[in-house]
DNA sequence: CGAATAGTGTCTCTCAGACATTATATG
DNA sequence: CATATAATGTCTGAGAGACACTATTCG
């Protein structure tokens, strides 16, 4: 990938480029990072500690370094406020009105990160963010409520900047991508041991819709099990932590990953 | 949309804010320009007058200034190197790799315009552009080869940048939206004149592979006239220009545009 | 008439939703 | 036993590909 000049004279022009003749804007990495806590989809918002919108919820995020691609600075972030570390990430979009910022002109460009919930159990806002917290996503109209573990309301017109806009973004870039990726085993607490019903939840959570169990489980076996992607672990097991157990155990499974 | 600071504090904040405190990358809309040629994709490629890549085939595109988002730099970069106005046009996605321009740290956001072939008719190259032309686009394995009118061949290694990637980006994303949006419809001749034979073609153009007519009519009939999105003309015509007319002419139908 | 393109009709296969039924656990 | 969840099976209707057939034009 190295770029080889071929010449003397471009060498040269390259060498005495000036990259400053404008003023460039400001560009920064945002971060949604969604889990799913049931049947409910959440994400993860910081407080905003400074100005502009402060107390305000935002998503995550800060400004791409000149020595680093948008996705290094997205992981960065991600980090440096919650200590997740090393998630898959993908672009979502990249937003670019002038007024967006009213601190500067800033574009910025976002990723969705899709996390078991287990990883932003511990988020409790690192440099910059006052608080951190995950809020449940609720679906209404063409928009959406967020509510937290202790029954925070936020309405969208109360996030940060356009931050509503992009979550709206990403939430329809989810859904579109259910049937054709395997986002959705991001979302699981362990893809190397869960069941079928777990799935289906998560399935549920992104979508915002309810799936027919008996049908999802046809469908599961075709498109998962059928082509090698999943195998049966053998186990069967109810799942800890909860109530008393109740029903038919279930059997487990687990991705196959081939990198 | 105006943001009102909420204190005097937040106002002299804002006021005393310095962006410039770190260097900031360079930002690029860069726009890829699509038509169809019968059933051949194609795309308007600018040959680079300068270094880097001197003499390569290149996306065109060019810096977003300070006062306009990336889509004003889009359509008006697009203007400049064509002279085609107020096309809709969909964002690609955002390339940020560090090394990925020679010059400098540039980041670059792709936009995907289609348009009717006879927009791209008289793109001679304007400002920047030493000559600007069209390739159609033969998709080959994983990749494409490029071929133009002149029968002049690019290959993907032969373009300048990361624009190979950029293209084959720029493809998948026109295929996979063929199927729940009317995409397709925007690169028609005449969006109010056109008969099922010419759509079809343009959808062949875009996924690249053969439809069969009498399937595709049936679709059109069920997911376009049945639903009120497109109506019958009442014409019956050939198309002027080529051979002599051959076969039973074809019903023509138009877009309704409900803005 | 033949050749070429437009348009209709039919068969089949796949897939998804609805729902009935069986299987296996807890209490 | 009742209850709850897991898993299997069945029916139906929508949609897409393959393909046979009819319709309308030109020369």
């Amino acid at each position: 990938m190295a770029y080889a000049p071929e010449s003397q004279e471009e060498r040269d022009f390259l060498e005495h480029y000036d990259a400053d003749r404008y003023r460039h804007p400001s560009v920064t990495a945002d971060i949604l990072a969604f889990t799913a806590h049931g049947t409910d989809l959440r994400i993860l918002l910081v407080k905003r500690g400074g100005y502009p919108y402060k107390g305000r919820y935002a998503i995550p995020g800060g400004f791409v370094r000149i020595d680093e691609s948008a996705e290094e600075a997205a992981q960065r972030e991600l980090f440096e406020e919650t200590g997740i570390k090393g998630i898959t990430m993908h672009q979502l979009a990249t937003y670019s009105a002038v007024d967006r910022d009213p601190r500067t002109r800033v574009i910025s460009i976002a990723y969705i990160a899709m996390v078991p919930e287990t990883a932003l159990a511990d988020a409790h806002g690192g440099d910059d963010a006052t608080d951190a917290k995950t809020f449940s996503i609720l679906r209404h109209g063409n928009g959406f409520i967020l509510v937290g573990d202790d029954n925070e309301i936020v309405t969208e017109d109360r996030l940060a900047f356009d931050h509503a806009h992009m979550i709206d973004d990403a939430i329809n870039r989810m859904v579109g991508r259910l049937d054709y990726t395997d986002d959705a085993f991001e979302l699981l607490p362990d893809e190397s041991d869960f069941t079928i019903s777990e799935l289906r939840q998560v399935f549920e959570a992104i979508s915002g819709q309810h799936y027919e169990a008996s049908n999802f489980h046809r469908t599961f076996m075709q498109r998962y099990v059928d082509t090698g992607k999943v195998v049966v672990t053998g186990d069967v097991s109810h799942r800890d932590g909860y109530e008393p157990y109740r029903g038919r155990p279930a059997t487990t499974y687990a991705i196959v990953h081939n990198d």
